[in-house]
RNA sequence: GGCCCCAUCGUCUAACCCGGUUAGGACACAGGGUUUUCAUCCCUGCAAUAGGGGUUCAAAUCCCCUUGGGGUCACCA
């Protein structure tokens, strides 16, 4: 029998990173079973704007790979793939538990069963219905409903009964059925609830592991019984644990970012993007915030280090295997493997798997996801002639393994353009110390002269000068300070060559009348 | 509160299923080395079985209790 494993999220306009790891363990099953990956769309609530909702969440999955075999945009031949189309679907089931006497109408106001429920919290006992519809005679019924009564379909749940199932996941969980309230399947405006659709959909989609968030294990003793009545091959179940915030042990939720902004592991990557995206001219959101998987997309994060960091959050290979490609993944992924307790998610831990794929790509790669942001930060403008891109190349291999995300490139700045940010601190340091000034005029005419301008003669050039003069560190910090505007980067020979005779000597000028006016 | 789930270094985890390891690896952190700065790279260090009872020659591992944490209790998904 062939795998088939669905990932089914609402749209909501953003894809949540810890959603994306649940997607992700399925969609690595899928792939490791030779199996079908689906994507079914849960839009049975308000109809929002779809494709505005939606897009980010495709996007987040085109962005890292994993593709899906049916579902949106690709098609299928159990579709649609959006509950908002299926309605045929749901009334025929509901139709049959009707038919069957597993469901029943229940014309109970709301106030009744608030009172219901205030009762048994008083008597301090578990709520379940009282099913007063149940006592009504046909007649009643059949009256009722004429009158055009507002009711919501209820799945009658059989009482007494210990409910168990084997989940990959977490072992052999029971409930038992006494304590399940009947729930609302179709609700007064004739739409399926979530776990009703559900049901029928991963029946008709012929869904064999149905591999989702924790947060749905105490519905699925509903959705088991709702199988069984509807005569449904049972699938599979796995419940992977949530996502839990750096540092805590609670779900990472949207709706805290303020919080997040104060958290010391995710306050890095606030404060990056704060100073990152508004050259990109990106603003950061909730949408574009550390939870979603569109902020790592548009910081410039590899999907290889996402993906690696996704994949060893709650899942192991063995005691020591840390890196690992996708295809690694794919090949090693076991739901048995899966670790039962949440995971906190680590921005650290992402970074270093981030790092590492990045010292791994390939030069010209590195050029292509490195161009989009100069771009964006207006430091080259397309189209990019063959001798930019080579610059950019150049400036790129001088950077080196400095470069962890695409968007570190625009700290090159002074590279592309001749106004560039001045550390004045440590322009004050090292330029307007006592005596560099004189010194860097001094080698700033042997530059000038030298027979030509290369690593390797600037290094002679710059060795022979620092030993007549006995000096060593002061000059080279004064002239990366003055050529660059900062204390750190490729090394000072490579600044030079990328800037080239020319522009060296005009900016080692500008800096000398700067520490003059100091 | 009811129901359900979970519990090893600061963090992610290995060893648990099928008892016997100086409880391993990685990230982070600290120190050192390489380097013209930074980054990289290399070395070293720090650091854990929540508590209590059993069972056993032997318990991180099996059982029970406690504690702690979390999820969920909708005409949301």
């Amino acid at each position: 029998m062939t795998v088939r494993t669905r990932f089914a999220p609402s749209p909501t306009g953003y894809m949540h990173i810890g959603g994306m790891r649940t997607a992700f363990f399925a969609w690595l099953f899928a792939r490791h079973m030779h199996g079908k990956f689906i994507l079914r769309i849960d839009d049975t609530d308000e109809a929002r704007n779809m494709s505005e909702a939606l897009g980010p969440i495709l996007q987040a999955f085109r962005w890292l790979g994993l593709n899906w075999d049916e579902g949106p945009e690709v098609g299928g031949d159990y579709g649609p793939y959006y509950q908002s189309q299926r309605s045929e679907l749901y009334k025929a089931a509901a139709q049959k538990l009707i038919e069957s006497g597993q469901a029943y109408h229940d014309f109970s106001t709301p106030a009744e069963i608030a009172a219901d429920r205030a009762e048994a919290d008083k008597a301090k006992r578990p709520y379940i219905n009282i099913r007063r519809s149940l006592d009504l005679t046909e007649a009643e019924r059949a009256q009722y409903l004429a009158e055009g009564r507002p009711w919501v379909l209820r799945f009658l749940v059989p009482r007494g009964e210990t409910l168990a199932i084997d989940d990959l996941i977490r072992g052999h969980v029971e409930w038992d059925t006494s304590l399940l309230p009947d729930p609302v399947i179709v609700r007064a405006n004739g739409g399926p609830l979530y776990n009703f659709a559900t049901v029928v959909d991963d029946a008709q989609l012929e869904i064999t592991h149905v591999i989702r968030a924790e947060e749905h294990l105490s519905n699925t003793p509903i959705q088991v019984l709702l199988h069984r009545a509807l005569g449904n091959v049972m699938p599979t179940f796995a419940h992977v644990p949530y996502v839990a915030a750096p540092g805590s042990k609670e779900k990472l939720s949207k709706r805290k970012i303020a919080e997040y902004r104060k958290n010391p592991k995710f306050k890095m990557l606030f404060e990056r993007a704060d100073e990152v995206f508004p050259k990109l001219g990106l603003d950061i959101t909730p949408e574009r915030s550390p939870v979603t998987v569109e902020y790592y997309e548009k910081i410039g994060y590899l999907p290889a280090g996402v993906l690696n960091a996704l994949g060893r959050l709650g899942w192991s290979l063995d005691e020591k295997t840390e890196i690992m490609s996708l295809a690694e993944m794919v090949q090693n992924f076991t739901l048995e493997r899966v670790v039962k307790a949440p995971a906190g998610f680590d921005p650290d831990k992402l970074f270093s798997f981030q790092s590492h794929w990045m010292k791994e790509l390939p030069l010209e790669q590195k050029i292509d996801g490195c161009i989009p942001y100069l771009v964006a930060a207006k430091l080259i403008t397309e189209p990019i002639t063959p001798e930019s891109r080579q610059f950019i190349s150049q400036v790129i291999t001088a950077f080196g393994d400095r470069l962890k995300l695409f968007s570190d490139i625009i700290d090159t700045e002074y590279f592309f353009r001749d106004e560039f940010p001045i550390d004045e601190k440590m322009f004050q340091k090292r330029v307007c110390k006592e005596g560099v000034p004189a010194l860097l005029r001094e080698f700033a005419q042997r530059l000038a002269t030298t027979e030509s301008f290369t690593l390797e003669s600037l290094e002679t050039a710059l060795q022979a000068f620092a030993a007549e003069k006995g000096v060593q560190g002061d000059l080279i910090h004064a002239l990366r300070l003055s050529t660059t505007g900062t204390p750190v980067g490729p090394g000072v020979y490579e600044c030079l060559v990328l800037l080239g005779r020319e522009k060296s000597l005009q900016r080692i000028e500008a800096a000398l009348l700067r520490a003059q006016h100091a």
